[in-house]
Parts: C-alpha cells; sequence; structure tokens
DNA sequence: ATTTTACGTAAAGTATACTTGACATGCTTC
DNA sequence: GAAGCATGTCAAGTATACTTTACGTAAAAT
C-alpha cells in the first residue's frame, strides 16, 4: 500500500539506525521498518518530520521521481 | 488535531467549491471540510494531490509558515 | 561460542483518516 | 416563500497509521 520511497537510503547516507531515525521523529521502530518497506504511508506530520531529519522535502523523500513516473495509488 | 493550513483559501482563489475540490482529487466533500476546517490532516497522498491542484508543494499548503512559527502538534 | 547490534516479521490493540447518509443554515433567485 | 447552491454538523462505519510485545535472523565484537 505504501509508496516505494528515499527512506533508507536517506537514512544510510545519514548514517542513522532505524532506532535513532524514530527517536529523531518521536515514533516507534517498527513504524520507520514499515515506512522504509512500503507497508503503509507516513502520516502528514511524521513525513514532514522525517524530511526535516533529512533537510529534504517531503516530496523528494516520499514522492521520488522515480515513483511518481510510474504512477501512484490508484495508477 | 489537524493543523491549520491553506487549503480553503487557496481553493477560493481558484474558485473552486469543496465539491468540485474534493472530485479532483478523489475524495468526499466531507474529507475536504474536515481538512479545511482542522478536523485532522490529510494523508501524505490526500496533501500531494491537494497541493497539486494548487500547483504548490506539501509544505506550503499544509505547513504554512504562521503554522510552523507556533509550534506542531506536541509544541 | 555467546553476546550485542541492526534489521525484520507477526499479531492485537488504539488513534486517526476517510466514507456515507441525514440534516441545518445562509444566500440567491425565481 | 419555495428551490437551489455552497457550506457546515453529527454519527456510525471502514481503512489505514501507529504502538507494544514477542520472537527470528544475520553479522560483528568480545
Amino acid at each position: 500500500m505504501g509508496l516505494e520511497n528515499c527512506v533508507k537510503d536517506l537514512r544510510q547516507e545519514h548514517r542513522l539506525t532505524q532506532e535513532e531515525l524514530a527517536r529523531l521523529v518521536g515514533v516507534s521502530r517498527q513504524t520507520i521498518i514499515s515506512i522504509e518497506n512500503g507497508r503503509y504511508n507516513p502520516s502528514l506530520m511524521l513525513a514532514y518530520k522525517i524530511a526535516r531529519v533529512f533537510s529534504r522535502r517531503i516530496e523528494e523523500v516520499f514522492l521520488c521521481e522515480r515513483e511518481l513516473e510510474r504512477g501512484e495509488k490508484d495508477g
């Protein structure tokens, strides 16, 4: 259901563990895993907080070009 | 619970009714009302679709400067 | 070889996003 | 003053986001 996103790549570039990122944005480690692995999308606020950690815009983190090219949710 | 956002203003600038905007982004009119009136935040995908209607970035529509200045969810 | 670290799954529960349908209000217009 | 349009509320239901706990696995460190 979730979009493929850039969280895992960005997190690794920033040398963060899932647990560290989770703590930085105030959610559980499970939530980070679920988002990275595309189980579901983050809420708007969580998307925003994650994007801020990476100094990126929301669209850059969660709606990567490759994703937008191949269409969204309902195709 | 939801953030104050710019949807209502942008919608009116674009001369759209709530129902028209709802149809454009594929949700019910209630959902637009709830978002405009700050009952809850849109999902990431809905935020994205709404932002696209107004040719804006998600942050510009849902995390207006005034909002960011006075802090978010948990202050 | 055991411990530690990082990543992952599963499942049950709570909170939030979204839907549908019914109804109320103010404004216009006929 | 009845009809239509745009906005809004309320309420009950479904879907998705997020939490917590428990457990599994692979790699690195001691």
